[in-house]
DNA sequence: GTCTATACACCGATAGAC
DNA sequence: GTCTATCGGTGTATAGAC
């Protein structure tokens, strides 16, 4: 029992060693930029010498999944708060989810770029740390389903949107907020093209 | 007399030099991927030690932007000789273009991540090699305003589906042709949203 | 187990000899 | 114009102190 005691007490502490690894990991990115991380840098502010963190992480690229992972588990909750009360309209609910993804892969370029693009040479996110990924385009899907959307390419096309949206507002205007105007008409042209109905039909009591 | 021609050929010397390096930067970057681009990668191909690089770059984002810039101007002419007879119908122009954006960036990753994308930590091309850019984004811009589209914000959105179908296809599909389907149908909801008139309406015989 | 010191191979870049 | 030599910086492997 004390042993077992003594072994916890142990591991909490190497875990809490390695998240503060990854909250300077964090916010040296976001200061230096997410290519310009560090292992040196990291170390100075953690307190350690640079080869120490080999200790608590494999490799450079072995912090960069961790981040990756912990990441999009935190918008997979995030996304999950947001999208559990919707509104019943098709539209409304597209809209819903197409501004959650966008103010959040907005509010932070390292993290969008880590998440979402490949701007790391050698970084390929491993099968564990890509799962809350997975599971959140997965709930999108659903979601969408939810409002009518049952062709998958109907889909991607939203995706690329959504996308192309936030990859012009980090790229052109970052900080701005000018395509964030263009997201809601963006969605309702996708919304005619595709079939959903007006908002007005569907704004009563949900049906099934 | 002598003297001119002595250093005409000086300077077409030196001129096909520099050409021959950024080949083989191009062939390299293709091969191992742009942000693995090395000097002394390059060096070795053109039969040089790195340091003489030097001779004719003034740093390795010099070599970057001379590519950014062959690149840009390379489109610039392949888009106008494929915009040179367009359709006359207002989507059939639109299509053309979209089209010839999207395959010029599929045919080659390295060479969008390039021009498109922000893949290379340090690099801001610089104005002279951003010209061709602008020129060619401005005829976009004067060829849809010649479909009938006059606001900026549906430019906008237009540039962003286009974008983010090909991000995708990069990321998601490499050499594969997935995106490429719902490019054309993406740019037909598009053209419905904007409210231009359907193809049909102006598939006459070509007046002027 | 945790961290340090040392070292290695590679990078972009500079100085100076030829 | 090209070379050699070298610098500071990087990720990372390893041996050993505690």
């Amino acid at each position: 029992m004390l042993g077992e005691t003594t072994r916890d007490r142990k591991a909490e502490r190497r875990e809490a060693t390695r998240r503060e690894i990854l909250d300077v990991a964090w916010s040296v990115a976001r200061e230096h930029g997410l290519a310009q991380l560090t292992l040196r840098a990291v170390a100075d502010r953690v307190g350690m010498r640079a080869p120490s963190l080999y200790t608590h992480f494999a490799s450079k690229n072995a912090i960069y999944d961790a981040m990756f992972g912990s990441a999009w588990l935190e918008y997979e909750q995030v996304s999950g708060r947001e999208l559990r009360d919707l509104p019943d309209s098709p539209r409304g609910r597209v809209r819903v989810m197409a501004r959650s993804f966008f103010e959040y892969s907005v509010a932070d370029l390292a993290r969008y770029q880590l998440m979402n693009q490949r701007t790391i040479p050698g970084f390929v996110p491993s099968e564990e740390a890509f799962a809350p990924s997975v599971r959140t385009v997965q709930q999108a899907i659903d979601l969408l389903g939810s409002a009518g959307v049952a062709d998958r390419d109907d889909v991607e096309i939203l995706f690329a949107i959504i996308g192309g949206l936030v990859d012009q507002q980090l790229a052109n205007d970052p900080g701005g907020d000018t395509r964030r105007r263009l997201l809601d008409r963006a969605v309702e042209m996708w919304a005619d093209g595709v079939g959903l109905p007006p908002d007005s039909e569907t704004s009563g009591p949900e049906p099934h």
